[in-house]
DNA sequence: TCCTGTGAACCTCTTCACAGCC
DNA sequence: GGCTGTGAAGAGGTTCACAGGA
């Protein structure tokens, strides 16, 4: 850790800068942080997964108030514009280090700058795509991603009546081959939506070519081993959770 | 309640069947259930949120083991079907009644027909949909809905372009006939896939037309009046947390 | 004054372990 | 034997309340 040194410094002793923690850095595993006593401690596994899952939301959120010329931000606003109260919102940030500035706040550039660290995506992620029917043809078509640091580099399908067609820029190819693109591209990451009948085989094949993430909007659950990072997007069970939601307004 | 003495009988006394919440008879509020002493008490506000996510995942699964002829299920093969534990299935099944049978397990067709009657899809939701963009069309092609039990009846769009055209069976309609269209063809659910900058509008729109529930593929966060049903789906943040994933293996 | 970061208290959810039933 | 339903224990997450800095 290059500049963990100034951890010691009085100063800046209690700054923990989220630029130092470096989870791709030295044995892999889990990473390491820079404690206000220059020694280092695994803190990663300390973290709540519902804190993970607001971070992308306050950054788009920080986003918002900066294209709206904010320049800092307080936790109280930030919780507010989500929902969420000032102090679930500071907790939640110092989970990964001190970003804030008391009596001031947060400034938007600077924590934007941070959380897409944290999250990784201040580099770009190359993607691929199974699937080129209906909801895959929407995905390759979906603009969001490019803004938010997402690549995506080719699409597949199974059915040979769809490969070698254009489909926006891209080519759909075959899935055999998947693990050659995989490793020319350099994806890590892929997106599925297929019938539920195929997910499992895709996902089997995504993990064999080397892919290390993968979002799922086929309606079935699938197995994945361990460190193949996995989620899942259905989209008849969001309806479903409105529907119940709706029926017992004090519950949901 | 038309069979609640059956809860008094002894032979019966545990049993509170799901047949018998009965969320939207008799006063609107607290859905009440009944007691084995056959006092009635509101116990939906002791459900834990995380309960109800997964009452939908134990649903698809218990409809996969239905398609495979399965006549019974345990716990302990539900959850590790899911990556849960047998003790998290019965507690969360517990939540809403006693649906099992020791020494045997979980009927599958009976504990369908019971979580989708308290999900409120034993009955066909009309739902509108809200942007004929990628995302809308590939949503208003989506086939699992039906099989879900929720129908598409109408296609709005801020775009005059696209008003009037055909999507599908529907003719995409301007937004200014939401209030018109929701009473008429009785519509509680929304989904809406339209820009970030006209996300927060469209919502106050459909609240003021009469709609219960929304589901917000926008990529911003929208505000809804208390009683009216949000969930939100964000295709950009999906992969975010597969980035962090990714990158924190042991975290995630 | 306003604001953050954080221990402590509080609350929610999950897991354990076992009584009771088939 | 296998299985459910459930109180109790444990883990995990949120809110409170305040010290300390700008």
């Amino acid at each position: 850790m290059e500049s963990s040194k100034l951890d010691q410094a009085p100063s800046t002793a209690k700054r923990s800068k989220a630029s130092e923690l470096k989870p791709t850095s030295g044995t892999p595993g889990l990473p390491e942080i820079a404690r206000p006593d220059g020694t280092l401690e695994p803190r990663f596994n300390a973290i709540p997964h519902p804190a993970v899952r607001r971070l992308s939301l306050y950054l788009r959120q920080l986003e918002t108030f900066q294209r709206k010329a904010r320049r800092t931000i307080s936790s109280r606003q930030l919780g507010e514009s989500l929902g969420l109260t000032d102090a679930q919102v500071r907790k939640d940030l110092a989970c990964f280090g001190q970003f804030g500035h008391p009596g001031i706040g947060y400034r938007v550039e600077e924590l934007i700058g941070q959380v897409r660290h944290i999250l990784g995506t201040d580099k770009v992620w190359n993607v691929l795509l199974v699937g080129a029917g209906n909801l895959g043809r929407a995905l390759s078509a979906y603009k969001e991603f490019n803004a938010k640091g997402f690549r995506l580099v080719a699409i597949f399908d199974a059915d040979s009546t769809k490969t070698g067609r254009k489909l926006g820029p891209f080519t759909i190819q075959p899935i055999r081959e998947m693990g050659e693109t995989v490793k020319k591209e350099q994806i890590r990451l892929a997106m599925i939506a297929v019938p539920a009948d195929s997910a499992q085989g895709v996902v089997d094949q995504l993990v064999e070519a080397g892919v290390k993430g993968i979002l799922n909007f086929a309606p079935i659950s699938v197995k994945v081993p361990p460190h193949i990072a996995l989620n899942a997007v259905d989209l008849s069970v969001q309806l479903e959770q409105l529907s119940f939601q709706v029926n017992f307004p004090t519950v949901g």
